[in-house]
RNA sequence: UCGGCAGUAGCUCAGUGGCAGAGCGUCCGACUGUUAAUCGGAUGGUCGUAGGUUCGACCCCUACCUGCCGAGCCA
């Protein structure tokens, strides 16, 4: 009996004969030298095999085996300079587990994106999907242990629900067996904001449905959203908040998954400011001004099209102006107080200007858009169920939300977080899809 | 929904109004340090679909389908 250890253990073995179990991604022969690449989902290493070193069954069998086969080698742990990671696996034996029926599909060589998504079973267990979902993994811990940290409670919304937070157009309807219609949640806030006001601080961690027609790198159907909420509380504590989460996650992702960052090519020095905090506060007039500066100078990042035009007041920031943004800070930018008219019904009117709503959203560099959108709520009766008549919404439907203004009401302020659009952001991957492990797009519900 | 681009071998792509191509993969063989190995041989096709122009269409025209990129909307 030989000790068994896992490929991302190896290290601590060296001089060992080891049992491992483990998938040949790759094999390079030699003749009387076999290379095998190996993984185990821990790690990667490669094995050789030379024919002067074990029965001949061995060295055929390694001769024999394809890609993606799972096979259990058993061998001495070696430093060597010429492997890749800095040790090998000297194989003694080797036995496959089973035979793989027929050519497996993804090949070392490269492929187009529509090729690897609908491969995406298989594609899962290749390098830059594996670096990518452990960072996934990172980050998702760092949220749970940042909340758990800072006292917050974790408070599970409803995926059903009766009626839309922000109209009815982006939402998937569901057919309630043919007599109702209920609807996937776009957000868990409203919700949330009861259970701030039974727990104080909590947050919602789930996956969210959006039925927008989006066709583009930072959208998905479903999507994670960390949605915390806090009463009391207010606007500027809610920046701080975010502030923290994000600085938080960055630096743990940074701390954590070196080896995954490397192995995506991102460039970590560019996330330092990030990491660090202190990140830049604009209200959205001086954005536009910021936008403007650049756009009337040609001064833009290489994504944006030369012929981007500035944003009147009162507009909204397009994808452009959030890149061009963006790219004038070293970290994330905090753009505060829009114009109440472009945001939602349920945001708190800025006591210094009526026009603009004390509202946020976290602007990430490099072009990966808004991170988080953010706001303190009306916690005034009146006012919310004005604002709730005057979108058009049924007021019926909301009465369960006017409550919590009717009973104890108090200012209270909150937030969602895109998860897949951080960590795209944070790993430097061009397009959300590869930040979730089976991604649900307008043409893509498989595998 | 709008704009741009694309669809040819398992994959990534080239191609010309007149015999359907390459690299990779796969299979066989050689090789004791490969890293996208190398060398020799073999294997591989409904040229997205339908219609049209033409003596002749993978190529030109029309419609449709599918995908990619971008916009809008948002996280």
């Amino acid at each position: 009996m030989t000790l068994t250890s896992s490929i991302g253990d190896l290290r601590q073995h060296v001089g060992e004969t080891v049992t491992v179990h483990a998938w040949l991604t790759d094999k390079s022969g030699k003749g009387k030298i076999q290379f095998l690449k190996l993984r185990d989902g821990t790690g990667f290493v490669q094995a050789t095999v030379f024919r002067n070193d074990v029965p001949e069954e061995v060295f055929g069998a390694a001769k024999r085996l394809t890609q993606e086969q799972a096979v259990t080698l058993v061998g001495e742990v070696r430093a060597d300079e010429r492997a890749p990671g800095g040790v090998e696996l000297a194989v003694r034996d080797l036995s496959p587990v089973a035979e793989n029926r027929g050519e497996y599909p993804i090949t070392p060589k490269e492929h187009g994106i529509e090729f690897l998504l609908d491969q995406r079973h298989l594609w899962l267990r290749h390098r830059r999907p594996w670096a990518a979902l452990r960072v996934r993994d990172c980050v998702q811990r760092a949220v749970v242990d940042f909340f758990h940290g800072e006292g917050f409670v974790r408070f599970d919304a409803p995926f059903f629900t009766p009626n839309a937070a922000e109209g009815t157009t982006e939402l998937f309807e569901i057919d309630l067996f043919g007599e109702d219609k209920a609807y996937l949640s776009q957000t868990g806030q409203l919700h949330a904001e009861a259970g701030a006001l039974a727990f104080g601080k909590v947050y919602t961690f789930g996956p969210t449905f959006r039925a927008e027609k989006s066709k583009t790198r930072r959208h998905l159907l479903e999507f994670w959203m960390v949605e915390p909420e806090v009463a009391p509380g207010n606007h500027a504590e809610n920046m701080a908040l975010q502030e923290r989460l994000v600085s938080f996650i960055v630096r743990r992702v940074l701390e954590e998954c070196p080896a995954e960052l490397e192995l995506l090519g991102r460039d970590v020095s560019r996330l330092a400011g990030a990491a660090e905090g202190n990140y830049p506060r604009v209200t959205y007039t001086e954005a536009l001004e910021i936008v403007r500066g650049h756009i009337e100078a040609g001064d833009l990042p290489d994504n944006v099209q030369a012929d981007v035009q500035p944003v009147a007041w009162g507009d909204d920031l397009g994808a452009p102006h959030e890149t061009i943004l963006g790219s004038h800070f070293d970290r994330p930018v905090i753009v505060e107080r829009y114009p109440a008219a472009i945001k939602a019904f349920y945001m708190q009117p800025d006591p210094e200007d009526a026009r603009l709503a004390l509202c946020d959203d976290m602007i990430a560099p490099e072009g990966y858009g808004e991170i988080i959108g953010g706001s303190e709520r009306i916690h005034d009766y009146d006012l919310l169920r004005s604002r709730i008549e005057h979108e058009g919404l049924p007021l019926n439907a909301f009465e369960w939300y006017l409550d919590l203004r009717r009973y104890g009401s108090v200012p209270h302020a909150g937030f969602g977080m895109g998860l897949e659009r951080v960590i795209a952001w944070i790993t430097g991957i061009d397009h959300i899809r590869e930040a979730i492990p089976f991604p649900r797009m307008l043409t893509r519900m498989t595998p």
